[in-house]
DNA sequence: GAGGTATGTCAACAACACTGACATAAACTG
DNA sequence: CAGTTTATGTCAGTGTTGTTGACATACCTC
């Protein structure tokens, strides 16, 4: 069973073997692993969702607002990567409903700077708990050499054109708000 | 398998350091990082996937049907977690557009043996090509070892009750055909 | 004041998921 | 054989999330 038992290189016997895990089977292997655990990864929070009239999109607005209090439009436009139409109607949504607050820009009033309310916080609690929790379990039964490469293969996994930027987002916590125009 | 062991988290004493790796900001973490990594990591064969009428679903479907060939319409509908009416609307466009052939079972006759034509081969090996590019790339940076542990740490990440299941379909190639109902 | 920026909104549309209902053919069961 | 279940296919309706395109308003910068 090769499951995932290609940590040590094998012997330098022939020296073909130190690049088995980089045969079109591992890679497939790894394509498809990314899917299921991607599957059952987003089915925590989606389940919970199910509960109010929200989706996926819903918990990524709250998810990055309380990640990064203050962040505007733009900026959240940035991170998300989708159309200010699309964004605009989930926002009005939760703005409706109590979850998010819109704050007019000290320097530039245009700008809308969002935060969660505490009901915004409670609903991103309760969403990213199970989400944790499910990451927890898998950390800890994979111990932290497996979580270093894990976390080695996926930052090399996001496109270098914007790793910088968003590893710095991933591991900044709480920077510099308003990314009005982030570059890439 | 047992110590879903995250009960202790957090020593008091000095053993400390060991688990700084499950605090809930690594946890965070992590989540953030799945998330950028997998919405780049599809974003190859979606930009491909543009030149045709097809979408995510198709890729799935292309995906799987070539992994395991004479997968029946149950067995897929068993890997992919949507419904029929959702598989069958796009199946059958596959079906049209000359990507997909049906074959009825020799056993039973109800079912559907599902396999690529040429052209479906083809589009699969353009699709993948460019994911396979994007792993091999992050396999290779990162080496061998981390290779082992982003494995490792996603196959945790799978749901308990149907991993076994999902890393015989990953690790297992092309192994029997039409799982009507694999359990799960 | 002109021009560009940040935001918000309307309308139309497409992809992809869902539920519910129903049809058909084949297999299984008594 | 009759009745039931299974495997598949299909129709109709709905919801979420994404897209373009067009347009309006407010505001900053020069």
């Amino acid at each position: 069973m090769s499951a995932s038992g290609l940590g040590e290189v094998r012997r330098p016997s022939a020296r073909g073997d130190q690049l088995l895990f980089l045969t079109d089977e591992q890679l497939r292997q790894g394509i498809e692993l990314m899917f299921f655990a991607y599957r059952d990864f987003t089915s925590d929070p989606d389940r919970i969702l199910e509960d109010y009239a929200y989706g996926r999109a819903h918990h990524r607005a709250i998810h990055f607002i309380n990640r990064r209090p203050g962040v505007t439009v733009a900026g959240l436009l940035d991170i998300l990567g989708v159309t200010k139409q699309s964004l605009n109607r989930v926002l009005r949504q939760l703005i409706e409903d109590g979850l998010v607050t819109q704050e007019v820009g000290a320097r530039d009033r245009r700008q809308r700077h969002l935060h969660l309310t505490e009901a915004g916080r409670d609903l991103e609690r309760r969403l990213s708990e199970p989400q944790r929790a499910r990451v927890r379990r898998a950390y800890s039964e994979a111990g932290p050499e497996a979580v270093s490469g894990f976390r080695k293969v996926l930052e090399q996994m996001i496109d270098e054109r914007v790793r910088k930027e968003v590893l710095g987002l991933v591991g900044g916590g709480r920077g510099p708000e308003g990314e009005g125009s982030g570059g890439a």
